[in-house]
Parts: C-alpha cells; sequence; structure tokens
DNA sequence: CGGGTCCTTGAGGGCAATCAACAAGTGTGG
DNA sequence: CCACACTTGTTGATTGCCCTCAAGGACCCG
C-alpha cells in the first residue's frame, strides 16, 4: 500500500473562515493520489462559467469548495438545470467525452476547484490502476442522480418535485458535512428550482407558497430550512439510498458511523464489497 | 500495441440469421481483452427482468444483441422508463454502486447478454489499465443521454419530445448497424413512449397521429419511419453530437468514416486524443 | 370464443404556462 | 442623496396543454 499522508490534510481549515467546514470525506491515502493529480487550485468569482457549451474541454474539475450548475440553454432562451455540483463533486467528465463541450457549468458561490487535465487523469491509470479505477467508478454514480431527477420530472406533480429537490440537496449538503440538522445555506433562485425542474417561475412561487403554509419547507434568505422532516420524506417520496453507494463497513455490522460520501466512497480502502474484490486481484 | 486480433472476429456473423446485423463496433483487439472477461453468454427472452430493483447486483452486462429498457416502478404503480439499452450497451453499472439495484432492467426482444462479474472487471484494472479506463470512461457517455432526456422532458413540448426519442433511437442503431437510411424496427409500443416521456397513453396517441399527418414520422407494425428527417430534426432541435463520444480519427481530416459508437470508442486505439494523451504517459 | 395486448377516440377538467404588473432589496453612478 | 437599473419574489387573470376517465376496436393466441 502506498504510505499514508498526513490525517491532518483531510480535516484541515477551510479556505475560508467563517464558511461551514467543507470537508471532502476522501479517503486520506486517497487523496494524497489525488493532490498529486491536482496541478493548480482556482479560485473562481460567483457566477462565472468554468464550461461553457460549445467550447472544448481538456480537463476535469474538482469542485473543492462552493457550489455550481450544470445547465444548457436552448434556442428559445429557455434554461435547463441538469444538475446542482457541491464540494466533493466532479464537473466536467461528460463535457470531455466530446469534441466540445454539450453543456455549460457555471458556479453559484465563490468556489475553489482544482483542476485535472486529462492527461494526468489517465497517467493515473498506469500508475495506479486501482485508484484511477475508484475515480472512474465514482463517475458512473451521477447517473442515479440524474435518474432521479428523470424520475421526479416525469411523473411527479410539482409540489413533490420540488419537495423531492430540496431533499436531495439537503442529503448531499449534509454528506459533505455542510448541513444543519434540518436546514442548509444555499443561494437558490426559485428561478433556478423551476429551470432544473421544468416548472416556470411564478408557479414555483406558488407552489413554495402552499409548502410553507402546510408547514412542510421554507426558504428564506437564502436559507432552506425544513419543517417536518418525516412529513416532507413520505410526501416526495424520497429515497435517499442513491446518494450512498455502498454501505461502507460491512464489517462492523453495529457502527453507526455515517456513510462517505465522496468520490472514493464506493471502494472504502480494504474494506467492504469493492476492497475486498479488489484485493483479491491485486499483486 | 498488443497484438492483432483476426479482424473476423470483429464482423462475424450474427448469432440469429435473419436478424439485423448486430455488428458490436468495438476495436478488435480490445474485443478481445472483452472476450476474454466475459465469463457466459446468456439468452434472455423478451420481457424478462435481467435486473430486478431491489435485488443486489454482482455483474454488468454487455448486451451483444436484443433491446432492453431501464425504469423504475413507483409507488402508485406509475413507471418511468429512463432509458434504452440496445446492442454494445453496458446494463448495470448503475445499479452496482448500490447495495440493492435503484433500477429494473427489462428486454424488449429475444436477447443475448454476456455478463462480466464484477471481480472480473476490477481485474482488468491490475492486468489491462487502459482498457480498463476506456470501459470506465465509457460508462460516463451515459450521463450525456440521461442529460438530453431531461432536457426534452423538461423543457421541451410533447411533439418535439416524441421527435426527439425516436430520432435518438435512429441514431443510435444506426451507428451499431441496426437502421436502414430512415428506418428501424423496434417494438415500440406508445405505453413505452409515454413512460419514457412523462405523458400519457392517449395523448401519446394523438401526437402521433398529428406527427403522421405532417409527414414528419411514422409508426406501424414495429417499424419507424422517419419520413422527413430534415423537417423532423429541425422540429425536435435535435443533435446527434450527444451520441458521438469524439470525432473518432483527428488525423484524417479529409477521411469521413462513419464513427465508431461502442464502449471503445472514446479512445480509439492509438489515435484520436486519448489515444495520444495515454500514449504520452504509457511506459 | 374469451382473454390479452395494443391502439384509438371522446368528453371533461385540472395542473401549470403565459402574460402582465408590482413590490422589495441591492448596487451603481450622477 | 436620490434616480436608476437589476435581480428576486409575488400576485392576478387568462389560456391551454395534457391528464383522467371511459369505452370501443383491431389483432393475436390459447
Amino acid at each position: 500500500m502506498a504510505g499514508n499522508t498526513p490525517a491532518a490534510l483531510a480535516r484541515r481549515t477551510p479556505p475560508f473562515p467563517g464558511a461551514p467546514l467543507p470537508t471532502l470525506p476522501i479517503a486520506t491515502d486517497e487523496l494524497a493520489v489525488l493532490l498529486g493529480l491536482h496541478s493548480a487550485s482556482r479560485n473562481v468569482r460567483p457566477g462565472q462559467e468554468i464550461i461553457s457549451e460549445g467550447r472544448p474541454c481538456t480537463a476535469v474539475f474538482l469542485i473543492t469548495d462552493g457550489m455550481a450548475i450544470r445547465y444548457r440553454i436552448l434556442r428559445d432562451g429557455q434554461r435547463q438545470i441538469l444538475n446542482f455540483l457541491l464540494p466533493g463533486d466532479f464537473a466536467g467528465v461528460t463535457s470531455c467525452r466530446f469534441d466540445t463541450a454539450l453543456y455549460s457549468i457555471k458556479t453559484l458561490t465563490h468556489a475553489v476547484v482544482s483542476t485535472i487535465p486529462l492527461p494526468k487523469l489517465f497517467a493515473l491509470c498506469d500508475s495506479h490502476p486501482r485508484a484511477a479505477a475508484k475515480l472512474f467508478w465514482s463517475f458512473a454514480g451521477e447517473t442515479a442522480v440524474l435518474s432521479e431527477h428523470l424520475i421526479a420530472i416525469g411523473r411527479r406533480a410539482a409540489p413533490e418535485r420540488i419537495a423531492h429537490l430540496l431533499l436531495e440537496l439537503f442529503t448531499r449538503l449534509q454528506r459533505v458535512g455542510m448541513a444543519e440538522e434540518r436546514s442548509y445555506r444555499m443561494p437558490l433562485t426559485q428561478e433556478m428550482i423551476s429551470d432544473a425542474l421544468g416548472l416556470s417561475i411564478p408557479y414555483v412561487n406558488r407552489v413554495l407558497q402552499q409548502l410553507r403554509h402546510d408547514g412542510l419547507v421554507t426558504i428564506k434568505d437564502q436559507r432552506i430550512v425544513i419543517e417536518n422532516m418525516d412529513e416532507l420524506t413520505s410526501f416526495a417520496d424520497f429515497e435517499n439510498t442513491y446518494l450512498q453507494p455502498l454501505s461502507s463497513d460491512r464489517r462492523g455490522a453495529g457502527s453507526r458511523a455515517p456513510a462517505v460520501y465522496s468520490a472514493f466512497a464506493a471502494i472504502p480502502g480494504g474494506a467492504g464489497r469493492w476492497g475486498n474484490e479488489l484485493a483479491t486481484f491485486s499483486t
């Protein structure tokens, strides 16, 4: 195995004091590999495009801190938001597979992104095949999130859709330690909700009022408060399993450690399903 | 580079004489690796579930021949079809990442699937890191398809949605040599269209009549005929770029060879962007 | 012939879009 | 300091896309 990296790296102080701790829950040894990967950490202002539709994209970005959206602007000017990118997520994986980016990615907040040039990414295949496998494997996780979005938009009414989105964001932020017990901070405008869920702005407004009136959820001053978690969860038919790749530790059946949600959670080092299976075939 | 495999393998006769040639357009040397991978080729009857929601999934399946759908049944009995799986596609990649499958996969036709147990898949990381990288990289391609579905459902009216779906299927089938110039065969019921696009069956029926009346597209006896390709394409705002991972050959600018659409098209061996970049870092 | 699947048609209604204002907060520059 | 632009949220009136419910027809098969 590779040498251990000081664990302090994993829980270093946040780059922006005062901001909630952006705990990137990456296994420390993997983190070391990755840190060797990313060449430059870049500060990005809010509202800035990291990737622009129609322009070539030759790198993958790890969002270290901040939030972003992936979206497409249609011919008629409509916007469809495809996904929200939170700390620990990778951006640009889809875009890199094509001559020219199919979607744009724009920050919502001040953000810190680590650029990973594709050559370095692929070099990892030769130098650390297993870490690369975990990384690539983690990319497939976005499919589940997109699938759930598809289900929500295709088959759920507007109130359920909105509730589902707010719960997904809550759960994902909670996994990276950026949510309180029943609330989180995020610059989520009604326009963004409408563009993510295929609704109109006025209707989103009315539905949000209804949800607030029913004591389910409140949005005010960039803070989303889930007033009644159980009721909202059942109302939205929200199953959070699609956000937990694998029960990270199958050995300690009694342990209740929260599942690690990160690029590497799929194959916890040496433990769990993948870890064991990989070990079987390692040299 | 690895030794050449008899090219005949790539264009072997179809397993079912009479069926349209299911040309799996996989680079021959890669094919050899993969053929060493898949342990068993299985025949599956139409309408059979390959993967069932809620049950563990410990293998990936390569669909060698036939078609399938990935879907979820909601609490209230509604169904949302998330994707159509065609020959050359992988099934189960998303499901494997979770303790229990989140979606079901069911064949539409008689199908031939190759089972790839996960241990073997990960073993490839050590034995053939670069082939594994291509494979994993190809998994990320599904995000583009899902994203386009999301855009269609979220922001397009029913007629455009349907037109877009029919064009996507045409393009994907064309890439594996299973479409004629302006038509293709597929057991696509109106119920499936409605479940894929979030519409009701009666409305799909009416819209299809309209499209037929407008001379755009006809569905009859499991054959979809695109009567006016240009008009339908522009009507649906259909851009097929999301189905072509990378222009496979950037060297021969003049050559007009159709782009290979397969698991390995992303990194054509020795050529193209990835090939070159990988070569840079290979031993 | 009965049953199944799939397609078709009609009537009625509701969810959500569109259009159009207006309010409130923020930042900017004169 | 205030006018102005801009963003975001809010409300009302009207329209329509598309759903629901219901029924019937065509076809295949045991």
